[in-house]
RNA sequence: GGCCCCAUGGUCAAGCGGCUAAGACGGCGCCCUCUCAAGGCGCAAUCACGAGUUCGAUUCUCGUUGGGGUCACCA
């Protein structure tokens, strides 16, 4: 049998990154095997309806390639995809088991039940479970709303197999007789879910590890119906970095405060969906080598069960760094340029030196989005402090800097602006004068850029700013040396 | 608090009764080098604690401690 896996959010407008990887790992369980992934949408709560959400989700998968196989907008055999177009279909299944007298109807009110939670520290005490027939008419025919409840067994102990916790054994007098139905005829959650997990046909529930303890109750629903039991992939959840108000490190489940965490967020920040991709895969999860930057076909190919390990991991914003810069470096000239296109039009760099540019950019960026600030020396352009000239480790000095300069200028005036001319230029200069390169690349560099980090060298930085501009601004700080 | 789960360096982690306890990120140092990166080399840093089992425990069992999760007519 096929694998049948599903993602099954609710639409906030957020897909924080724990939610993200939840889906990366249903995505990679189905598509190892050429099984089938569903998306389903979870938007019974009211409440909670965010303008523009359900759109956030398909955007999100899309940039992520996590290409769903059924959901609402793709359509597929086990319709429809979205619950709130599903709400008339539960009601028969929980009265088919009130029929069988595996639930019961329930008339407490709220009231009761709060006072009953205030007082005794356990659940609900199942006073409607044993109601007599004509009590139970009483209340029908004076229209006392009611929710249906699944009559959970009193004694013994259920246990289940997971497929990363292995077995979990939860004691029955622990569950609760469970809310199947609402008193607004509407299921809840847990209800919804296995019901409509069971008519999609889905064989691997892969969720976080906050079910674990509940997940009986699911099988109880299971075994109720005498449907099959899906396998069951608990995964750890991810964890965030904070300082607390004492100033103290904190570790904590992953939310707002621990920074940019949605998934949109991070592609905001530069981070490039395949890269966040790779990342999330690793956290929670080792392959048999050592392998670490993946693309989606590797990791679905390598994806396995076996390496989820069971305790929490932290997000880790420098790794995601790290992985990141692997991807860029990764990249064909072609793909490089794409991403880095926009913010060279910005700073109005034309095609010419797109292959030099390439090059020296390629392993110096972490984020395409360093870009403009690796490169705000082309278009800013201030009197820097003369100090700036002096370096110790190449022996520069403002007086070395002065009568380098001095002579440097009227060759480079009669240089072709090649990258090769240039370099030829000053490194021949140096070996004539018996001089290190350094001192002689340096002051020239300086002057140019009129910063101390530029990415490449001297030749480069020429090149990108031109002859005229480079040669305007090693005038002025000459000019400016001279006066000091 | 009850119940469930977890526990290897700062972080991600390999390990599955016998190892000098992998690897990666980060940190530090050196090399390369016209700056900064990249790259190369190296260093520091881990089995939470206590009992067992065993000839031998990071590995198996129990307990302690610590962490996380969960206890709704919310999803």
């Amino acid at each position: 049998m096929k694998i049948r896996t599903r993602f099954a959010p609710s639409p906030t407008g957020f897909m924080h990154v724990g939610n993200l990887r939840t889906a990366l790992y249903e995505f990679l369980t189905a598509k190892h095997e050429d099984g089938t992934f569903v998306l389903r949408i979870e938007d019974t709560d009211q409440e909670r309806y965010v303008e523009g959400a359900t759109q956030v989700i398909y955007d999100t998968l899309k940039l992520a390639g996590l290409t769903h196989d059924e959901g609402p907008d793709i359509g597929g055999d086990f319709g429809p995809y979205v619950q709130s177009e599903r709400l008339g279909l539960y009601k028969p299944y929980a009265e088919q088991l009130v029929n069988e007298g595996k639930a019961y109807r329930c008339f407490c009110s709220k009231e009761r039940l709060e006072a009953l939670r205030e007082q005794s520290e356990s659940g609900y005490d199942r006073h409607c479970r044993d109601l007599s027939a004509e009590e139970i008419q009483k209340n029908l025919d004076a229209g006392t709303p009611y929710v249906i409840r699944q009559k959970m067994p009193l004694t013994g102990v259920s246990t289940y197999t997971d497929l990363v916790y292995g077995e979990i054994s939860i004691p029955n007098e622990d569950m609760d007789d469970q809310v199947l139905l609402k008193a607004d005829g509407f299921p809840t959650y847990n209800f919804a879910n296995v019901i409509d997990d069971h008519l999609m046909g889905i064989t691997h529930v892969v969720r976080g590890s906050e079910y674990l303890s509940s997940t009986p109750k699911y099988n109880a629903l299971y075994e109720a119906f005498g449907w099959e039991i899906p396998t069951y992939m608990h995964l750890p959840l991810i964890m965030g970095k904070s300082v607390d108000e004492e100033g103290n490190e904190v570790i904590s489940k992953l939310s707002k405060r621990h920074g940019s965490t949605g998934f949109m967020d991070l592609v905001n920040d530069g981070f490039l969906p395949e890269a966040i991709i790779n990342y999330i895969a690793l956290l929670g999860w080792a392959p048999s080598d050592n392998q670490e930057i993946f693309t989606m076909e590797e990791l679905i190919k390598n994806f396995d069960p076996k390496g989820i390990s069971k305790s929490p991991s932290v997000f880790d914003y420098d790794k995601l760094e790290w992985v990141n810069a692997e991807h860029i470096k990764n990249m064909s000239f072609d793909e490089f340029i794409s991403h880095a296109k926009p913010f060279f039009d910005q700073l109005g760099i034309g095609e010419a030196n797109y292959a030099m540019l390439e090059e020296i950019l390629k392993p110096r960026i972490t984020r395409f989005t360093q870009l403009p600030e690796k490169l705000e020396f082309l278009t800013k352009f201030e009197d820097f402090d003369l100090s700036l000239f002096e370096h110790k480790k190449s022996k520069s000095t403002l007086d070395s800097s002065k009568a380098i300069l001095t002579d440097i200028v009227p060759k480079l005036q009669q240089c072709d602006w090649t990258r090769e001319a240039i370099s030829e230029l000053l490194t021949g200069y140096a070996t004539e004068h018996e001089m290190k390169n350094a001192l002689v690349m340096w002051p020239v560099r300086i002057a140019a850029a009129g910063v101390a980090v530029t990415p490449g060298g001297c030749a480069e930085v020429l090149i990108l700013l031109g002859k005229d501009e480079s040669l305007r601004r090693i005038n002025i700080g000459l000019e400016r040396l001279m006066r000091s």
